[in-house]
DNA sequence: TACAACCAATACGACCGTGC
DNA sequence: GCACGGTCGTATTGGTTGTA
């Protein structure tokens, strides 16, 4: 029995995204498709990988054991592709990026990456975007992801929207100051909040400033205001606000993929292209 | 090498079951 | 009753294989 790379895909999405429906529109397919897809793969496999609980499609004892599987083998697919895209790749990458995609699967993406080129040591920040911009402008690092305009010429990864985030049980007051949990200037984000809630004429107040992504996220899970991010990784328990306390829009943030070029190297370049391939995977 | 036959994957529309 | 998510049947498309 020879196992399809393409339907172990969708399995993994199915699972992942929790229904058919969202897994097509992941694989950019039709739901027809992957219910045909996976349907077949049960045939393939002799059982059942799915069992219906309500509308919902949830994997059964099978299903669980070949998602690991699964999961494996995309994973030795992706190395096995990167290896021969990339073959003597050596020197070094000195890669930075903020603490949202830190949180997010990047990592994985930088161990597949690591793991498929032995010989290219990989040095990693995880740091604000403005500092990490000012050390690729020095030439401390080789390959930055970052939010905000930056001066690389290249467009923009993505555009993302920014939103405002709380737990659910926080609770703003008619006419009380917005309680703001941001990072120390400079920061696109804690920019773009300020000025829309000044554009709007909402009386605000910083609760909490803090270098560390960390911190803002652990003073919103306690309640204690309410922070402008974009919808990279929110942590779980906390909430989108935006029209519970009918708080301004705060439009989009550039995503931007910056290298220096001042000197050739090609692993930085490769990096570039995975880094690009999963960051637009993640962002659909 | 060109062409026909076959097969698998996919899209599309109709339909069904479930939850609100 | 309506919306949503999934399944089924059919048509289309692209790739592979066999044959002249």
């Amino acid at each position: 029995m020879i196992l399809d790379l393409a339907a172990l895909q969708t399995l993994v999405a199915a699972i992942d995204l929790n229904g058919f429906g969202k897994a097509a529109e992941h694989l950019h397919r039709t739901p027809g498709a992957v219910s045909q897809q996976l349907k077949a793969l049960e045939e393939k496999v002799g059982a059942p990988l799915f069992r219906k609980v309500g509308r919902q499609q949830v994997p059964t004892d099978a299903g669980e054991v070949l998602l690991a599987f699964a999961r494996r083998l995309l994973q030795l697919n992706d190395e096995a592709a990167l290896a021969l895209r990339g073959l003597h790749l050596d020197g070094e990458v000195r890669f930075g990026m903020p603490q949202d995609f830190a949180d997010s699967g990047l990592p994985q993406t930088l161990a597949t990456f690591a793991r498929a080129h032995a010989a290219v040591r990989i040095d990693i920040s995880v740091d604000r975007s403005a500092t990490l911009q000012t050390q690729l402008a020095r030439g401390a690092l080789d390959l930055v992801l970052a939010f905000g305009e930056s001066a690389d010429p290249t467009p923009p990864l993505a555009r993302l929207p920014v939103r405002w985030f709380a737990h659910p049980e926080f609770t703003l007051q008619r006419g009380q100051p917005v309680p703001l949990l941001l990072l120390g200037n400079p920061c696109a984000f804690r920019q773009a909040a300020i000025d829309a809630l000044d554009k709007a004429r909402r009386p605000w107040r910083i609760a909490l400033s803090s270098g560390s992504v960390s911190a803002i996220w652990a003073a919103a899970a306690a309640g204690l205001g309410v922070t402008a991010r974009a919808d990279v990784h929110i942590p779980d328990g906390l909430t989108c606000v935006d029209k519970a306390f009918k708080l301004p829009r705060l439009g989009n943030i550039a995503l931007q993929l910056s290298q220096n070029r001042s000197r050739t190297n090609a692993a930085a370049d490769h990096l570039r292209e995975l880094v690009q391939e999963a960051v637009r995977s993640r962002l659909g």
